[in-house]
DNA sequence: TTCCGACAGTGGGGTCGCAAT
DNA sequence: ATTGCGACCCCACTATCGGAA
C-alpha cells in the first residue's frame, strides 16, 4: 500500500467531526490493506509508530525539506526506514538520524510530509486513535466490536489483534485471553467531587486510600516475575524489591494491580517527586533501591492460580486479592454498605490525608475490571486548593485552539509589589472563556514575540490545584500540581491576590 | 427529546538518560 | 561538567458524537 492513501485517509478523517464517517474510513482502509502492511497500517491510523518512539523530535524535524512532486513511498520502505534509524545509537547518532529523516522526508509529497510529521511527533491529531480504528477494525471484518474491544484490552495491542482479525476472521478474537504474562490494559477512574457524590452515584462501594506512586501490574508465573506500569512498559529491572515481594505471596501464578510508592522510615509516603525519580532510575538500580526503597501496595487481582477474574464482581476479586497478599501490602479500605454511611467514608478520607495520601478511590462492589476503560465504576477523590493568581502572560494556541491565547503563565505576589511565576495552565476554560479572556488580555497586552503574549498584570483570575511541588524552574522554587482555570476574578485587583508567603505557609510539607 | 458515557484534544511539570557542547 | 532534548511518569478539564433512557 502506497503511503499516500494513507496520508489521503488521515486527511479526511481529520477532515469530519462524524464518528461515523471516521469509522467508515478506516474500515473501507483496513480492508484494502495486504496482510503485510496490517501490522504498519494499523498503528500509523492509530497515530503510533510499531517501533514505538524513535529519538526524533522537533529539533531533528526542524529543518524542511522539498517533497516529492510524485508519490512512490510505500508503507512497508517507510516502515523498514524508520526500523533502520531507530536503531542508529551512539556519537553522532543525533546527525545520522537527521540525515535519515531528511532522506525520507525527501522521498514523501508534501501531504505525505505533513502525515509523517505527526507521526514522528506523536501529533497526529486526526481525531481517531484506538477507539475509531476498534470501530474500522469490527466494521472491516464483520466482527463484534465488543469482541475486538475486549481483544485488544487483554493482548493490550491493537496491531497484534487487527493482524489475526483481518488475516483469519472474526473467529480468531476468542485466543484472546487473560494470560499471564502478557500485560492487559488497566482500569481507569474518573474524578468526583466528594465523597458523598461519588458513594451516592455507586451505592454499596469500598473506600481506597490513593497513593500518589507508580501504577504497576504485577504478573508472577512461576519463578518469573514481570511488572509493567499504565502504559504497559516493562519496568520490572529497575524494581527488585517488587519482584522480591511478588515471590514472597503465597500463590505461583498471578496477576496483581496496585501502586508503588516509597514511604520513608516513620512509614509516611515520599513526595511522587521522590518516588517517580527512583521509579525513573534505570543505571544503578542497586544503590537507587538502597537510597529509596520502594514498596507494592496491591488494590485488585486479575488472576489468581491461572483463573480469570475479570468478569467477577470487585468484591470477590477482593477476597481472591486478601487470600493472597497480606494485609500491609494491601491498600488500606473502608467498605461502605450504602449513602446513610457518607459519614464513614468521609471519616476514611479523612484518615488518609492525615496519613499523608492523596485521596480516595470509590469503587462500585458489584463492577468488573472493564480493563482499558475508564469505567464510572471507580471514582477517585481529591482535596482541591484555590488562589487567586494574576495573569502575567499567555500563549498563542494551537490546534482547535489556534487564534486563541490559552496558556496561561500564572503569578502569586511577592514582598516588593511585584510577581512571582508559580507555573502554567490551559485547563478548564471553556470556548466562551477562552474567547474573552483572549480579547481581554489583547487589551493589556505589551509584548507579542509570536508565541507569548505579555501582559499588565491586571487580571485576577482563581486557579484550582492539586498541591505544591518542589520547582528548579520558578523563582518561587515551587510550582502547582495540576492547575486548572476555576473562573475570572473581575471584582479583584491584582493586590487582592494571594501570595507567595500565604501559599509556601499553607503547604509546610513542601519546602523550595 | 434529552441525557450521559466514551473519546479526543490541549497541553502542564518533573526526572532520567543520552548525546552534544 | 553542563546543557538540551526526548521519553515517560503523573494529570484536569471541555467539546463532541452517538447510543441509551
Amino acid at each position: 500500500m502506497l503511503l499516500t492513501r494513507l496520508a489521503q485517509v488521515s486527511r479526511e478523517v481529520a477532515a469530519t467531526a462524524a464518528r461515523s464517517r471516521k469509522i467508515a474510513l478506516l474500515a473501507e482502509l483496513f480492508r484494502d490493506a495486504e496482510a503485510d502492511d496490517v501490522p504498519v497500517v494499523i498503528p500509523y491510523l492509530a497515530g503510533r509508530l510499531p517501533q514505538g518512539r524513535l529519538g526524533v523530535g522537533w529539533k531533528v524535524l526542524g529543518h524542511p525539506v522539498p517533497p516529492a512532486a510524485e508519490p512512490s513511498l510505500t508503507v512497508r520502505e517507510v516502515d523498514a526506514r524508520l526500523s533502520e534509524l531507530g536503531k542508529v545509537s551512539g556519537p553522532g547518532s543525533q546527525a545520522e538520524r537527521a540525515r535519515l529523516v531528511g532522506e525520507l522526508m525527501g522521498a514523501a509529497t508534501e501531504e505525505e510530509q505533513r502525515f509523517l510529521l505527526g507521526l514522528l511527533t506523536g501529533e497526529v491529531r486526526q481525531g481517531a486513535l484506538d477507539a475509531v480504528a476498534v470501530e474500522g477494525l469490527a466494521q472491516a471484518t464483520g466482527a463484534d466490536p465488543a469482541d475486538v474491544r475486549r481483544a485488544v484490552m487483554l493482548a493490550g495491542s491493537l496491531q497484534t489483534v487487527a493482524r489475526a482479525v483481518l488475516g483469519e476472521g472474526p473467529g480468531s478474537l476468542e485466543r484472546f485471553r487473560l494470560t499471564v504474562g502478557r500485560p492487559v490494559l488497566p482500569m481507569l477512574a474518573h474524578s468526583a467531587s466528594s465523597v458523598a457524590e461519588a458513594v451516592e452515584k455507586l451505592g454499596a462501594c469500598a473506600v481506597e486510600e490513593k497513593l500518589d506512586g507508580i501504577r504497576v501490574q504485577v504478573h508472577r508465573d512461576g519463578d518469573t516475575v514481570r511488572i509493567h506500569t499504565r502504559t504497559l512498559d516493562d519496568i520490572t529491572d529497575r524494581l527488585p524489591e517488587v519482584t522480591a515481594a511478588a515471590m514472597e505471596l503465597r500463590g505461583e501464578r498471578f496477576i496483581l494491580d496496585g501502586e508503588v510508592i516509597s514511604f520513608d522510615a516513620a512509614g509516611r509516603p515520599r513526595s511522587f517527586q521522590e518516588t517517580a525519580g527512583r521509579v525513573g532510575s534505570r543505571t544503578d538500580v542497586a544503590r537507587a533501591a538502597e537510597e529509596t526503597p520502594v514498596s507494592p501496595v496491591f488494590f485488585d487481582a486479575l488472576a489468581v492460580d491461572g483463573r480469570d477474574l475479570l468478569d467477577l464482581p470487585f468484591t470477590e476479586r477482593h477476597a481472591e486479592l486478601a487470600r493472597l497478599v497480606p494485609e500491609p501490602m494491601r491498600v488500606r479500605r473502608t467498605v461502605v454498605p450504602g449513602p446513610e454511611d457518607i459519614p464513614q467514608a468521609e471519616r476514611f478520607l479523612a484518615d488518609t490525608l492525615a496519613r499523608g495520601h492523596e485521596g480516595v478511590v470509590v469503587k462500585a462492589l458489584d463492577a468488573p475490571y472493564s480493563a482499558g476503560r475508564r469505567g464510572a465504576a471507580w471514582l477517585k477523590v481529591k482535596p482541591v486548593h484555590t488562589l487567586d493568581l494574576v495573569v502575567l502572560a499567555a500563549e498563542w494556541g494551537h490546534g482547535r485552539r489556534t487564534g486563541k491565547l490559552s496558556n496561561l503563565h500564572l503569578g502569586a505576589r511577592t514582598p516588593d509589589g511585584g510577581f512571582a511565576m508559580l507555573g502554567k495552565t490551559f485547563k478548564g476554560m471553556t470556548d466562551a472563556m477562552l474567547a474573552w479572556q483572549t480579547e481581554k488580555l489583547r487589551e493589556l497586552a505589551v509584548e507579542d514575540d509570536g508565541w507569548v503574549v505579555r501582559v499588565r498584570p491586571e487580571l485576577v483570575v482563581e486557579i484550582a490545584y492539586d498541591g505544591l511541588q518542589r520547582s528548579s524552574r520558578y523563582p518561587a522554587g515551587v510550582t502547582l500540581r495540576f492547575a486548572r482555570v476555576v473562573r475570572y476574578r473581575e471584582d479583584k485587583r491584582p493586590e487582592d491576590a494571594d501570595t507567595v508567603e500565604a501559599l509556601l505557609a499553607a503547604h509546610p510539607e513542601v519546602t523550595p
